[in-house]
DNA sequence: CTGAAAGCGCTTACAG
DNA sequence: CTGAAAGCGCTTACAG
């Protein structure tokens, strides 16, 4: 168990002032390019890492930054969106020496009290806002709070903090224009939760191009995410008299869920019933056969993310001093591309 | 932007000291009761949080713990395991209102110096060490350190700190046992990195039961626990001349894989081959047919080892005053329990 | 039981 | 360019 140094150490070892330590370690003026070269020599022989209670509470501020998750401990493994998303969200945090704080929680009361204390602790610089909905009371519960902060998803309307996101509309358009050069006109579509920003943006998207285009039915059905709901709602659409010839999912996991009910009922994928996933995770192309589906680059997406925040922080991480216009309010990344695969295929009505 | 409140400003409205105001705030003897009451009112009235980088420096604790996951950005996000990990960590640090940092690396020592770093920094009180290894580096390196640790994983021998595990024997030899009973002759496994500690002692479990029973075969190879391997070591055993009526996975990814290349071959699940999966996530009820697999209470398990980790930290957490017994050097949690489902059957030879 | 003071390890004006 | 000192917000011996 090694003692560790402080900068006492260092400044009885090379014979300066403690002050003069902090100058030399932290880059600033006041000390004279041998004394620091010195002091540096040093610091790194002894192998000093500053204590970081001590430095935040000299510059208050906390070198990290939290994301709560809401979500239950069953389900919370088998979105890989998280953990994709908190991945991209450290490779730029990393990069700054910011740390990450995590905290998963059950219900909004749970996590604003979470925010509540993070800030009243000290405890991050920022937050992280995920699954944003159409009307968010966490919005001006965080701004209010004057906690940084950027919202994962948007775009939304007077925000207060900045958000960053991917436009939702085109990929929509996409899928649907798609299915229908395929010769699909009866097409079911298993949502998300219908409270939240993007299942919003999504609804309307299918909407408007439904209607541009001959379908004889575009249905959406809202879900809460998981892979039992999937699965029981593709049952129902698949037992109706008239039933889709296609089905597009709000997320891998209910898509698999699906592929998995039209296995149960023997139908021919994609001969019988075409099937498309949102958001490709590694899962979409376990499946025989592999899933069609919107892929997008979410730890890019998260990177995004961390640097808007960081920016906002006033960190002086490189990303962040190179993209200083990042300070705006809402941050646009590339949509996510349809990636088609064996799931789907020409209609056969 | 409200201000945050300190002790002196608690202070000063009940016309107390700053010292008389921690004494009350932390239950401690130095204060009558009446001004202790009087104290936490105003307190609370005021909205007291108190600032951590403050109380940590003071206390030399940083009221927070730490998790290193060594995987890359695009693979971590379809193991469900970590995130319930992670999820039933939480249940039991949030009690003692310990934080929880995360950090993902990308190699060994990155995260060796990650730990480094988070001990000098004094930004965590301990740390939990995942993927545990046969031949781990990680152990000394942590325990020279005196960083508290809890392994995820075990047992260890000669271990310095606790080890925290579930007995992969018994089921190992339970699957055997099921496969054979359902006249399965020739099995395969699909193991995991090789490396790693409970692979070895599945390896060996496997091993010591086929010695026990008639089998024709039964053979492992090892892979890397990503779905494409598990998805191309399928293909290639089930092209082969006498291919295994029967195989074992040691995660769910793999053998969802591996039942995406079962259908690809046009194979009856499970009239032509059984499957079994390690780790029951919801992915394993997600398929058709759904998989037989071994399962685990993954948050419970998580829950214990932040408990142990706590207790060694000599927080005052309510479960780990509880159980002070939990400073032994191996904890065993239940075994993985056999959830038979419509993957497995007779075999057909 | 209570108050004044020192200290945790940094940063940062402020004099020399 | 350099040093001595105060301060961040807590905790904790140490006198009264």
């Amino acid at each position: 168990m090694t003692r560790r140094v402080t900068i006492a150490d260092i400044a009885a070892a090379a014979g300066v002032s403690k002050g003069a330590v902090s100058y030399a370690l932290n880059g600033r003026p006041g000390v004279s390019e041998t004394t620091r070269t010195k002091i540096l020599a040093i610091a790194a022989e002894m192998g000093f890492v500053p204590n970081r209670a001590a430095r935040s509470l000299s510059v208050s501020s906390a070198q990290a930054v939290g994301i709560a998750l809401r979500r239950s401990a069953r389900t919370i493994g088998i979105e890989p969106y998280f953990m994709e998303l908190i991945s991209g969200i450290e490779a730029t945090l990393s990069a700054g020496s910011f740390g990450l704080t995590l905290q998963i929680v059950g219900t909004v009361e749970e996590e604003l009290e979470v925010y509540r204390r993070w800030w009243a602790e000290r405890r991050v610089d920022g937050v992280f806002l995920c699954d944003v909905g159409t009307s968010d009371q966490r919005l001006d519960f965080i701004a209010d709070l004057g906690l940084p902060a950027v919202a994962v998803g948007g775009p939304i309307e007077g925000a207060r903090f900045p958000a960053v996101w991917h436009d939702d509309a085109e990929p929509s358009r996409d899928i649907l224009e798609y299915l229908y050069a395929l010769g699909h006109r009866r097409v079911a579509r298993i949502a998300g939760i219908p409270g939240l920003l993007h299942t919003a943006i999504r609804d309307k998207a299918y909407d408007d191009t439904a209607a541009d285009l001959a379908f004889e039915s575009v249905t959406t059905i809202h879900s809460d995410y998981t892979g039992e709901q999937g699965a029981q709602i593709t049952r129902r659409l698949l037992s109706s008299a008239k039933r889709p010839t296609a089905i597009v999912y709000d997320n891998d996991v209910m898509a698999v869920a699906g592929l998995g009910v039209a296995h149960e009922l023997g139908l021919e994928i994609p001969e019988q019933l075409s099937l498309v996933a949102w958001d490709d995770s590694q899962l979409c192309r376990l499946t025989h056969p592999a899933l069609t589906s919107l892929t997008r680059d979410i730890p890019a997406y998260g990177a995004k993310c961390a640097e808007v925040l960081m920016s906002l922080i006033g960190a002086a991480t490189e990303t962040a001093l190179q993209t200083t216009e990042t300070r705006t309010f809402s941050v646009q990344c590339k949509p996510a591309q349809l990636s088609p695969r064996g799931s789907t295929g020409p209609a056969q009505n």
